[in-house]
DNA sequence: TTTTCGTTGCACACCGGTGTGCAGCCTACT
DNA sequence: AGTAGGCTGCACACCGGTGTGCAACGAAAA
């Protein structure tokens, strides 16, 4: 036991442990992101591990949906308090929103179909800070009149983060329009008129 | 054997058995749009029946699933049919649409889930027909120039309807402001000015 | 009355996924 | 050299859902 700097530099066994528990995980999304239906064997073979190895660094196949959903709060809501804090008009930070979004929204695509049925209620707990980010930047583009208000904040903010996961979700089957095309939907179903969403889109493609 | 007629007078025990497999389709529609993953059990009790009945009527859950998705198509393309045939505006129409249209979402927003694993190519197979009728209108809309062009209009239109899908799916968690909250948010998302949106649907609410 | 047939209530086999136990192996740490 | 610990490759039990088989019941149809 050495080490006594604030790194915490780990010896290369620990190291090699972490590096598998890590691309397990990366693998997981990947594989569930096709198919949500997948098993803990098809994850581990992926993973280039035997199954047993995965309920070694995952107990539950629920601990490893856990760990999975921490992560995308973790980035989303890193994000979400970042462009939150920003001055810009709402509608202009809501492009960058989608568009520092739209890879994690892509790679956690998976969640929005294990939203349901088993998982569902683990999720939406966990889920629960992002949406509140969410609703406050919708509520601070309705109070300065940039968007729309035929619905309140929090309904309208699902649907619309509810749809940039469903056009990640059906993106693979049209080549790969996702992020632009994720960005100007979302921001005309706000109300944001088309000509001053394409023109925010042109700025910041 | 008797009637010669054009009618199909069935007999009291056709009937009961024709109201049996009707009941069995209603409440598998109700529970799976409750929880997608139920059994076939569950649909039986539900339906007041033992399992091996629902067997007896539909030899494999798939079957189910397919007659269901069935009655899904006749029941979209019939509205669909009607509305593109009207010379209305693109967007008005649309609005008739969807609140014909809604009540049947709704009903079968099981599908959206089953779309997914397993019974997806079927389901997806069979749903052919309404994907192109609805492309067709919205490109009948994009045309006239009443709804914007920022997506070519078979994507458009799979977006377009997959929302009012997911809010169909999400309806149960506020109320019901369904309809009228899909009917805005759709139009809004196809290019629709917010005045003219919300016109249209006071028309029509 | 006799037959037909949908329904019932068992039974059963089958399957796939989950989670656990354990002995062995190989490698990095001590 | 010795040991600790992650990975392996089996083994196994368990569970829940699927689909089938069959004898029996009861009511409508012949």
């Amino acid at each position: 036991m050495c080490n006594n700097g604030v790194v915490p530099t780990e010896s290369s066994r620990a190291r090699a442990t972490n590096e598998t528990r890590d691309r397990i995980l990366d693998v997981a999304l990947a594989v569930l992101g096709e198919n949500p239906d997948a098993g803990m064997g098809d994850i581990a073979s992926a993973a280039g591990v035997v199954r047993r190895t995965v309920y070694g660094h995952f107990p539950s196949r629920l601990d490893l949906v856990r760990t999975l959903t921490e992560r995308a709060v973790t980035e989303m809501t890193a994000v979400l308090t970042e462009v939150n804090a920003s001055d810009a008009a709402a509608d202009a930070a809501w492009v960058g929103f989608i568009a520092r979004l739209w890879p994690v929204a892509y790679r956690y695509r998976v969640l929005l179909a294990l939203r349901r049925g088993e998982y569902g209620e683990t999720i939406h707990g966990l889920l629960g800070p992002v949406d509140e980010l969410l609703a406050d930047l919708v509520k601070r583009g309705q109070d300065s009149g940039v968007f729309a208000q035929h619905l309140p904040a929090g309904m309208l903010s699902q649907v619309a983060y509810g749809v940039v996961f469903a056009i990640a979700d059906t993106d693979l089957s049209n080549g790969t329009p996702g992020a632009r095309a994720a960005t100007i939907t979302s921001l005309l179903m706000l109300g944001v008129p088309e000509t001053r969403a394409i023109a925010l889109v042109g700025d910041q493609p």
